[in-house]
DNA sequence: GTCTATAGGGAGATAGAC
DNA sequence: GTCTATCTCCCTATAGAC
């Protein structure tokens, strides 16, 4: 399945908004403004503006700001971990599999869904408690996808480290990618981002 | 130097405040609420009352909210240079130097000054240009002594990945440490975390 | 150097018309 | 489903007394 094929799918199972919709497009803007300026210094009137309603209207939509937020990050990862297992099954050997899912990740983090996957990083803390809660449920499914493959990895004797401290740092790592990856400035495609981090694992580029 | 020698000289050079004046404690106090609630839900009234006074009095010692924020940065970026600087001399080889630097990072993300490093990595975005750029030029030299070391192991062969590639990862990496490590409940030492990055880079501990 | 009091501005959210 | 109008609250920062 193609990625856009597997956001149909989801679309159509009402997990994630339709982003032509008036829901879907004001998430993706809220995804953006929230990237660029924070949580907290994006007030409704931005979130309003960006999709053409004044701030009132929002309120027809989504019951408080904090629900915006909270609907940004739980189609992200709804979104994420359907693209993971995609990206998976596509291949074989399980340093295959984690250079799918590391790839995976790095386009997820600096392409499309990129702002989204950054709201999920840097403003958890704005979200409630209970929220948080709620959205660390899907994150598990998701994190297990990671964990099998490092621990193949470790079992073959090819990861020197351990596999759940492994993937706490890769986490780390991509996610910050988002600060200072620019591939449209040429230098390192996604691909190549790839290899340096396999690399940086210990596991050399096969040309 | 011992780590408190270090702090005392920065203080005597007036490049960092004591911690045991009116300022310092309220940065201390500053960056433990910034790390906890986010720059922004930290009001000045917070930031008084822990210190024990009223909001309109914290005006007589900085100008604006934000000048607190750069303050936190700047001086916990020269104590940190300082300490990375200190740490490096006492290695020899280009892979302790950076087990080093991996171990004194790690200790300053997740020790005393852990909540001020959490507050540079997380609320960047929340100082102005202006500012950012001023905190840019102290960060370069700390970068230097990094890039230095991973160039050598580059020139050693021990190192697959570009150096600054591998510095960015591991900028993400080690502060992501502070979501998710806590020491205080058992299982993994500083130590124990450092071998685990030196091994995930390819690095063997050695007992 | 700290207090009290308050100015001045925006913030999130609501109500009811269309 | 969007508009206008507005409520209420709380934020940063200032002023002047002590």
């Amino acid at each position: 399945m193609s990625q856009n094929q597997i956001l149909q799918s989801l679309i159509a199972e009402n997990l994630v908004s339709d982003p032509k919709g008036a829901r879907g497009r004001l998430l993706k803007e809220a995804a953006r403004l929230f990237r660029e300026k924070g949580y907290e210094r994006t007030t409704v009137r931005d979130l309003a503006a960006a999709v053409g309603i004044q701030s009132g209207s929002l309120f027809h939509h989504f019951r408080t700001k904090e629900e915006i937020l909270k609907a940004v990050m739980v189609e992200t990862i709804r979104l994420n971990t359907a693209l993971m297992q995609a990206a998976m099954e596509a291949a074989e050997t399980p340093k295959d599999k984690l250079r799918a899912l590391v790839r995976a990740e790095l386009e997820s983090i600096n392409g499309q869904t990129g702002e989204a996957m950054a709201v999920l990083v840097f403003e958890w803390r704005s979200l409630s408690a209970d929220s948080q809660a709620d959205v660390l449920e899907l994150r598990d499914i998701y994190e297990a996808l990671w964990l099998d493959v490092l621990g193949a990895l470790r079992d073959q004797g090819r990861l020197l480290a351990e596999p759940f401290v492994v993937r706490r740092m890769l986490t780390g790592a991509l996610s910050w990618t988002v600060t200072w990856y620019r591939p449209e400035r040429g230098g390192l495609t996604l691909d190549g981002l790839t290899d340096q981090v396999m690399a940086m694992l210990g596991f050399p580029a096969t040309p």
